[in-house]
DNA sequence: CAACAAAGCGCG
DNA sequence: AAAGCGCGCTTTGTTG
């Protein structure tokens, strides 16, 4: 890939980034290794433990006697023989290479106590492999100092490595727990803080596309565009509505819709949401019994060789999806067709932020990488912004880390509002100022955790 | 033995 | 017509 910045204005985000970067990477984050080795010990613990409930399954003495000494339960091709050809489960969906798809999806549809226990056993050595060993790898006095790369990915994005800081676990609390607990502040006087956008993604689409709709929906604070299309997913009230059932929506059919998913996909994975989340109405009826009073009568095939069947959550999903890009986001629409076909024209296109993307896209590509690459362009601007005016005031809180759209920092207790204040005044106020662009507003969000307390403690804080 | 591809999974 | 955008890391299994 060939770095193209082609105003000013990229060159100097990057060189200034760049800087930014390695200055945070040379502050690094403090470890607690005494705690890692602790929890290196409970995560094996963990592991073997479910190793002994899968050695005593009916399930592992068939494996063992197919296998003979090369059983291996790290191998999930031979749990696929297992499972398809020994149990006799049917195998629905093949990998790319037309071997049996093995994946935590697939995993999901066999019930057997065995296939239950093998996952949560996957889940505990990632944990231990990736996370809790490949951060011990990396540590350094104490200290950790990942890579954060600004000439690597397609999009013009960040990426981090040794160890990657951008995907430590936290959508599975347990799991969240037992890697955060090793990130510390550098003191009992110190505290670890989170700054987030809320929606960047969304919000630099609506600059992009200048869709009304979508302006409205996140410059309004009143107005809430996970929960209307919640209601229209799963055909419930605004008494009905539930957070849950927002959250369902929000990742399992808007962010989808907008990446370029459809609907068959959109409807499988919703209808999927139901039982995972066990979602239930507000007045406590659950979703599924719900929607057959609504006249639903399943999901449906969700095949791409079959015709959608009325009276189906699939014929729903593909009706709501008619509405949200035909009606509701038009322009929407309209600028996806647009700027695919100035790209196919051109041969490139460039960004909001002065960068120029050249190589082979499809359309979703084309689509989706100035967004993802601006958004995280905010961020950086922020970042750097953030950087200079806490050494200009002599602070003594440090930016550490990265995620795209959020920035981690290491800060000293009685600074805590002044930081705020700063990170505050860059990212809702300068930089929308300093980028014309940007015409709607950004929304910040700040998490902390209490003094001498680990990232994983992190909870909102108000701006007051 | 090293190098590589495929599959899977962690995050935004 | 195809059918989810972007990354990094680990393990398995193959190849030479």
């Amino acid at each position: 890939m060939i770095l193209q910045p082609v105003t000013h204005e990229g060159y100097n985000l990057f060189h200034d980034g760049m800087q930014a970067l390695s200055e945070m990477e040379a502050n690094g984050i403090r470890i607690d290794t005494e705690y890692l080795g602790r929890a290196k010990e409970e995560c094996k613990a963990k592991i073997a433990e479910l190793k002994v409930s899968l050695l005593a399954d009916d399930v592992y003495t068939k494996w063992r006697r197919r296998f003979g000494q090369d059983t291996n339960l790290g191998s999930r091709e031979q749990l696929g023989e297992v499972i398809f050809d020994i149990l006799k489960y049917s195998c629905k969906v093949h990998t790319p290479s037309g071997r049996p798809s093995m994946d935590d999806e697939v995993l999901q549809t066999i019930k057997l106590l065995f296939v239950k226990n093998y996952m949560e056993a996957e889940r505990w050595k990632k944990a231990l492999n990736t996370y809790l060993r490949g951060i011990e790898r990396e540590v350094c006095n104490g200290y950790l100092h990942p890579f954060f790369n600004l000439h690597i990915t397609m999009t013009y994005r960040s990426s981090s490595d040794s160890p990657n800081f951008q995907n430590i676990p936290i959508r599975r609390p347990e799991i969240a727990k037992l890697i955060r607990m090793a990130f510390i502040p550098r003191g009992s006087n110190r505290q670890i803080v989170e700054f987030d956008f809320k929606g960047i993604e969304v919000s630099v689409a609506a600059c992009y596309n200048h869709d009304l709709v979508l302006i409205e929906y996140v410059s309004d604070p009143i107005k809430d565009m996970h929960g209307d299309m919640g209601r229209q997913c799963y055909i419930v009230t605004r008494k009905q509505m539930t957070k849950l059932i927002r959250y369902a929506t929000k990742n399992g059919f808007v962010f989808p819709e907008f990446y370029g998913n459809w609907y068959k996909a959109v409807a499988k994975d919703l209808w999927t949401k139901i039982t995972e989340l066990k979602l239930e109405t507000a007045d406590g009826v659950p979703l599924k019994e719900h929607l057959r009073k609504q006249g639903i009568r399943g999901l449906g095939k969700c095949d791409p060789e079959e015709d959608v069947v009325p009276d189906t959550f699939e014929y729903h999903i593909k009706e709501v999806e008619d509405d949200f890009w035909h009606r509701r986001f038009k322009i929407y629409d309209q600028w996806k067709r647009d700027w695919n076909n100035a790209y196919l024209e051109k041969g490139y296109f460039d960004t909001l932020t002065g960068f120029r993307c050249s190589a082979m896209m499809d359309r979703k590509q084309c689509v989706n990488f100035p967004i993802q690459g601006s958004a995280f362009h905010c961020l950086l601007w922020s970042l750097i912004r953030v950087q200079k005016l806490l050494h200009k005031y002599n602070m003594k809180s440090f930016i550490i880390g990265q995620i795209h759209d959020s920035m981690i920092m290491d800060v000293l207790q009685r600074e805590l509002k002044d930081v705020m204040d700063i990170v505050r005044q860059v990212t809702m106020i300068d930089l929308t100022k300093h980028w014309k662009w940007i015409i709607v507003p950004m929304r910040v969000e700040c998490e902390a955790a209490p003094p001498g307390r680990s990232w994983y403690e992190k909870k909102e804080i108000e701006w007051e």
